[in-house]
RNA sequence: CGGGAUGUAGCGCAGCUUGGUAGCGCACCUCGCUUGGGACGAGGGGGUCGCAGGUUCAAAUCCUGUCAUCCCGACCA
């Protein structure tokens, strides 16, 4: 391709209204163009791109037995009553009305698209297993769509959906498409981590998360998730997810009986740990939220923090926050108190449910709420003092330094950017859908089912925030637009350009991917739109092509090198 | 949803306090000159100042409303 030619357009500056580097790399450097919030152009050197790793993705998702086909991007209603996902999905989910007044979304999944697929054409379990993909456009409706291409409101993602007879069916497909998913990302030149992971709004039991790292870049970090990982025997998990051994604090607040006990004004944990002396540990905090419209207590030591999706996950519920103040006032009415944010305690709470962190089991002569304003009960124990509650789980927020549950090693924290997902779905959408194949045993039995998603355009995103350096982006191989770019110092010179044209004529002859930068413009105008685009490999042709040598640049290690041109070629047809 | 900020040419911005008929840099077009790291000179084109009302002889500027975008928070018990 000609530089002249390419509809390309790179910017001297940053976009104003780009904050991660991704994001702003690729605006730049005329890969993407915003056309509404969240919305994205893809231009020609970036369809390229997205191109390249849809291919590798192809190529494996093939290779471990899955078919590709393609589902429609607008869905109706029914398809999600049936699941049930059209009351719970939320705002996220764009529904739209077609002039029948008939209801429809915009897909933000397909679990529901491939469920009816499934029960209209598979009968038996002598076609299990099956593993059907697509590479497709999504839209989901994002409270906060930001970082460019990492958190669109429109994505292009695959989608995979395994069927199979029974648990070990899936185990097996599961291993396959994790294994599949570490190669992918591979070729891609990304290294990622595995992780454990909450399954979210798609629902089922066992899932994984594929995570690049980016903890190394300090500015503007584009990692959206916490992982947390065990540096001894592996254990990952995203922070929504993630468990430790308990961390061990004083427990024990040494008050000698339980009593009420003056604290005006205080408010945080902090303000009450330093008002009566005492290790914030051995407070018990008591935080309100509302999970699905309903209003629940939690309990957890002074200082740890409450994780709201183990927290949702305790009443499988599909939405959380935490309550405010005017809902705060309503329940201390509804209980007969009227203590405000800051003094609020379990006991007497009416229509609330309560459940505690196991943290606070064992605390002894602590100190917690009573729904007096400006009160704590110092010294309180559990049973004679307050009701421990029934509902005892894990709702903490893992922190840095606990303990892995599983080696008791110390767990560290890092950023990361989720590009893949795999779930174990099990029969929630067969049974929902009522989509059933007859068994060996002539039992009509639900499929069981897994699904797999990576995030094209994110995975994308991800390589820039992972391959650049100050001057631009620098693409790996296997996913970079062009391959290599050739460069003629100066247009006026015939010679240069002769063998410009020689070189990039010879590359074409390969079947190799080349620009060749034809353009009037001045050399240093060039060589910055190469080194900005990120074009893996650049041939300058200059003045010393009169000895029958070239400048041969690797743009990955900025390193580079004098051969003569004939070399160059045959370097880059060996570079496969 | 709450808080903060910003909308002026394709991009980056000034002008607004103190109202007087819109400007700078980059990009774009023409000519000259220049060619190893975003040159230079001369000339030129491009903007209903987000939108809608209001005040005024006069509004980018003041007032009201509205829309859009960006950032932060979503942990205070």
């Amino acid at each position: 391709m000609r530089m002249s030619k390419l509809f390309v357009q790179t910017l001297r500056e940053f976009p104003s209204d780009a904050e991660v580097m991704s994001h702003k790399l690729l605006v730049r450097a005329g890969y993407i163009r915003k056309l509404t919030n969240g919305v994205y152009n893809y231009l020609p050197l970036m369809w390229r791109v997205l191109k390249k790793i849809e291919n590798i993705v192809r190529e494996e998702m093939d290779a471990a037995g899955a078919q590709e086909l393609l589902m429609p991007f607008v869905q109706p209603s029914e398809l999600w009553q049936e699941s049930g996902r059209w009351e719970v999905y939320g705002k996220e989910l764009m529904r739209l009305k077609d002039r029948h007044n008939r209801e429809m979304c915009l897909g933000p999944t397909h679990e529901e698209v491939i469920t009816s697929i499934g029960r209209e054409g598979i009968r038996s379990y002598k076609q299990l297993p099956v593993n059907l993909y697509q590479i497709q456009s999504k839209f989901r409706d994002e409270i906060r769509p930001r970082f460019g291409l990492l958190r669109g409101r429109e994505f292009i993602m695959k989608d995979a959906y395994s069927f199979d007879a029974d648990e070990e069916g899936l185990d097996k497909s599961y291993e396959i498409m994790a294994k599949a998913y570490k190669k992918i990302f591979e070729r891609c030149g990304l290294e990622t981590k595995m992780v454990q992971s909450d399954s979210g709004a798609i629902g089922g039991s066992v899932s994984h998360e594929f995570m690049v790292l980016v903890n190394e870049e300090s500015e503007n970090n584009a990692g959206e998730n916490d992982v947390f990982y065990c540096t001894k025997c592996g254990y990952s998990a995203n922070s929504n997810h993630a468990v430790s051994i308990l961390n061990p604090a004083e427990t024990d607040g040494h008050f000698d009986k339980a009593q009420i006990t003056d604290t005006p004004d205080v408010h945080s944990i902090e303000e009450l740990s330093q008002f009566l002396k005492v290790p914030s540990s051995v407070i018990c905090k008591c935080l309100i939220y509302v999970i699905d419209g309903k209003y629940v207590a939690a309990l957890i030591r002074g200082d740890r923090t409450v994780e709201e999706t183990k927290l949702m996950n305790v009443f499988a519920g599909n939405d959380i926050r935490i309550a405010r103040n005017d809902e705060i006032e309503e329940i201390m009415n509804n209980s007969g108190f009227s203590a405000i944010a800051g003094f609020i305690g379990p006991k007497g709470l009416k229509g609330v449910e309560i459940v505690a962190d196991e943290t606070v089991k064992e605390l002894k002569n602590f100190v917690i709420g009573i729904n007096q304003t400006d009160k704590h009960l110092t010294g309180a124990n559990w049973g004679s003092d307050v009701e421990l509650p029934e509902k005892i789980a894990d709702i903490r927020l893992v922190e840095q330094n606990d303990k892995c549950k599983d080696c008791g090693a110390e767990l560290k924290v890092t950023k990361g950017i989720e590009v893949g997902n795999i779930f174990k779905l099990g029969t929630k959408y067969s049974k929902a859908m009522n989509a059933t194949f007859t068994d060996k045993d002539g039992q009509e039995k639900p499929f069981i089912m897994g699904c797999y998603g990576i995030g094209i355009s994110r995975t994308a995103a991800a390589a820039v925030e992972r391959h650049h350096d100050e001057y631009g982006i620098k693409w790996p191989v296997s996913i970079a637009p062009y391959k290599v770019i050739v460069v003629p110092v100066s247009d006026q010179d015939e010679k240069q350009m002769s063998v410009a044209e020689e070189i990039y004529n010879k590359l074409i002859e390969a079947k190799i991917e080349v620009l060749l930068d034809d353009r009037q413009e001045r050399a240093g105008v060039k060589l910055k739109d190469a080194d900005l685009i990120g074009i893996p490999y650049r041939i300058t042709v200059g003045k010393t092509i009169l000895d029958n040598l070239v400048e041969f640049k690797e743009r990955a290690t900025n390193v580079t090198q004098t051969i003569s041109p004939d070399e160059a070629v045959q370097r880059i047809i060996n570079i496969s």
